[in-house]
DNA sequence: GATCATAGTCGTCTGCCTGACGATAAACAG
DNA sequence: CTGTTTATCGTCAGGCAGACGACTATGATC
């Protein structure tokens, strides 16, 4: 087919923001409530529009500031902000029945926060227990379909998109040390322990998880401090080291 | 900001494929060779517009058979063809020189084939071995720059998407069956084992590899069928089973 | 036909890692 | 002081991977 610029259909081109945190042993995700038609009222992933001179994952941080305040990690700057990465494109038409509109998902990885406190709008936003918004135990992934059961609590495909998103990080904190951006900067193995158990929704076993977290080699650098902030015994304060990898990876039980 | 409809940023969508096969021993892609301006002559991904009232996947699809011949695999029928996912998104600003535009870049994972034979045009589309489009050891993917050394062989940033597929097929056949969507539908426990050699760059002690992968439940299962193709002794036919994941996954040596 | 080269297949052994779980340490609440 | 909570160290058995040895069955070569 010739390739002719002149020509191309229009698409609107938007980010849809999957941000997750751990709040109360729980993993919970920020949705806004819709101010407009459609699915007026409901809730959906922060998103918007890609300025026409904008890189997609500028467009994902800028969003995210604007709806959460968050801040991206930089490259070289340690556990000052959230983590963010691309997670995955949506463009099947009359998933906006306005127009054909693609979206670039993004998957952030925040700690846990005071409260969002939306850029002016205050109870738009809130952080929901992603229980509470997919269906348990729907891998939801590639399937072919997985309507039936309740209605759809998110707009759009945004259910989809937030299955995949959870996925994402669900396997992600396997291989990778990423489960240290859901901490604060300071952090103890327990903290990190309870990170694992509220992601993948499991109890681990503490001494085992001690052992594993603190024998792999650049996962956790200490700081020196201690604190009692989780009760019991003073625990050791930890930073996340330069490893990026987890080689051997924390095993998740069953699958 | 409100959502207006009526005023978002014009883009152009495309699906770009980086499309891998095993031959002789090496990891190859398939590239085209460009007609037009810009970068007229040199090589490309293949790819082209998303249509108006087309999924992305389907776009995917739809270029894949126009500039291969090649038909995607169903998600029942079993290897009849080749293996299509989304790879990642890219949208840059200053990508094409022309416009804006939003490539959804797809990994194609296919047996060893004939030849191409594009669509009516022959000599403009070939395999090429990965090592001979990519600079060797770079792994590409996140890193802050790559620029530096020999002037890059593919147009736009293809190079840049090439490097993210044959990473995404590199650590995927590691907890994935999906190395026998490299392989004709009948294969031997070989022929499988240089299909991880060649994408990965390294050799597999052919003991071990064979002891994992027929321990593996679900991995393979036998056709009952010999072959000696391969010279020497003749060996088991195996088809691929049902298993799409691998636990514990195939290790990949160092690293 | 004997010999060689090539591949495939089955075992063995050792070391590492994980899961299960006992035991101890150091804080706080009553 | 006692019980509770959390952290941390140790031990032990089983599973799996890497390193190899050994044997089998074909085709090629002399």
């Amino acid at each position: 087919m010739p390739y002719d610029p002149s020509a191309f259909p229009p698409f609107a081109v938007t980010v849809d923001l999957v941000v997750l945190t751990v709040r109360r042993h729980a993993l919970c995700a920020l949705v806004v409530r819709r101010g407009e038609s459609p699915y007026q009222g409901r809730w959906a992933l922060p998103g918007g529009f890609v300025r026409i001179e904008e890189d997609l994952g500028a467009a994902a941080a800028r969003e995210l500031t604007e709806e959460t305040g968050l801040h991206v990690q930089g490259p070289d700057d340690r556990h000052t902000g959230a983590h963010l990465e691309q997670l995955a494109t949506y463009g099947d038409p009359g998933r906006d029945p306005r127009m054909r509109v693609v979206s670039v998902a993004h998957l952030v990885l925040a700690p846990d926060l005071p409260t969002p406190t939306a850029g002016g709008d205050a109870d738009s936003v809130r952080w929901a227990p992603v229980d509470s918004l997919l269906p348990p135990g729907q891998p939801c992934g590639d399937g072919p379909d997985r309507s039936g059961g309740q209605p759809d609590p998110l707009a759009f495909d945004h259910s989809r998109i937030l299955a995949d998103g959870v996925e994402r990080a669900r396997s992600k904190i396997e291989y990778s040390s990423l489960a240290t951006a859901f901490c604060p900067p300071e952090f103890t193995v327990g903290e990190l322990r309870r990170v694992y158990e509220a992601v993948w929704g499991v109890a681990l076993d503490p001494r085992n998880f001690h052992r594993k977290v603190t024998g792999t080699p650049g996962f956790l650098v200490p700081t020196g401090g201690t604190t009692t902030r989780q009760g019991g015994r003073p625990a050791q304060l930890f930073r996340a080291g330069g490893a990026t990898v987890l080689n051997p990876p924390m095993l998740r039980p069953d699958v």
